[in-house]
DNA sequence: CCGGTTCCTGACCGTATGGTCAGGATGACA
DNA sequence: TGTCATCCTGACCATACGGTCAGGAACCGG
């Protein structure tokens, strides 16, 4: 138990607290739903007073937000597996790993944007007319470059991005019903690997990549 | 207005109520989730006083649960498209195109269902565990089956299997996500047709199913 | 060591929510 | 017509929630 004394500065708490705020908050809001989540659950979650969330974060909907914010850098980093590549097959299919990644290592993120998204975006929905529609835009214009190319089979690019975070998240959001269909357990590595390598094999027959 | 003050019998009344609480509930659900929505707000949309909903469902709960078992029964009836093919391209092709049209038929279903498993399935998870394994263990033989014939590529059945429903679901639950980058608007009949052909081309051609 | 800033929190408040109930209205049925 | 079960609802209640605040503790910088 040594150390568990240590002063810590008010530089370090204030970094501390925001952080395991935000962490608790997170599950809580993914497990709950907006609506159905407490600052009071949050607070015992993150082993704090209530009123201690309200000194760093004034209300409930400044902590969603900065929750949901978070989310969507995680998300938006992803992207750059699709940038850095010559062809469909090693793009798509990086995207299709970092994206799973995601799903498997935040999935209380994951759970959040969509319960975002489903009520309509009351919190980003500037963010999804802006930042998500160029990145959109500018993903459909290399899958067509790619089309054009022929490096692949000419599908709708907008849909196949559809397609790719529908997949993906999926694994996230309805973990609980997978993990059900999976005899109760989450899914192991192997499980992982396996769902990884199921979606990238159909998705690149899919689009007529050679693999 | 003439009909307006035709009497109802005490069948009648019980049924069309049930029916208009029924569905204004599925869609405040499905806007505010389970602990966003309110019995008043649902009152409201019904047109009804809050008192009454309670004199035909006695909680909250108790109304979700009707709400969350009449979506399972719609989401069961497409399974039928899958037992009454030969093959894959028959059989996957018309469950994709019914699990389509559910997504634009009933998009407030289809978010509370997500909801309900998002948020650990608390109501439903007896079906998980039984129903839903049950047919899932069904059309994984009925999919192995065609992969022995030879009538398509040998793929993981169970992700075939979730990715279908990702693929289908997205265009509800995601429905929001979907319309903004539609420039606002919502799918045409044209733009559901675009949607529907791509998702089948792309699973199809992944499964090496010839079109 | 001291004044100032930041951090902390128990107690409190107004409001909104799920749910109850007494009592009245209305159709069913003999 | 009379009585009975069903339907209806305004008013009410206890609780839980988001948020506030006064006053104290803890570090900081000089």
């Amino acid at each position: 138990m040594q150390g568990s004394a240590r002063p810590l500065s008010k530089k370090e708490i204030r970094k501390t607290r925001e952080r395991v705020i935000l962490e608790a908050a997170e599950k809580v809001f993914a497990e709950a739903g907006f609506g159905g989540a407490t600052m009071q659950l949050i607070a015992d979650m993150a082993g704090l007073p209530k009123a201690n969330l309200h000194y760093y974060f004034p209300t409930k909907e400044a902590l969603y937000r900065r929750v949901v914010q978070r989310i969507f850098d995680i998300w938006l980093e992803a992207a750059d597996s699709f940038d850095q590549a010559d062809g469909p097959a090693e793009g798509i299919g990086a995207y299709i790993d970092a994206k799973m990644e995601i799903s498997r290592r935040h999935p209380a993120g994951s759970k959040v944007w969509a319960s975002e998204v489903m009520h309509r975006a009351p919190v980003i929905q500037d963010y999804l007319e802006t930042t998500l529609t160029d990145w959109t835009e500018g993903r459909m214009a290399v899958i067509q470059r790619w089309i054009d190319e022929g490096k692949m089979a000419p599908v709708n690019p907008r849909h196949l991005l559809y397609m790719l975070w529908a997949t993906t998240q999926h694994y996230a959001d309805f973990g609980h019903q997978i993990e059900t269909l999976n005899g109760g357990a989450p899914l192991d590595d192997a499980g992982w690997a396996e769902a990884k390598k199921s979606v990238k094999d159909i998705i690149l027959r899919g689009i007529g990549v050679e693999m």
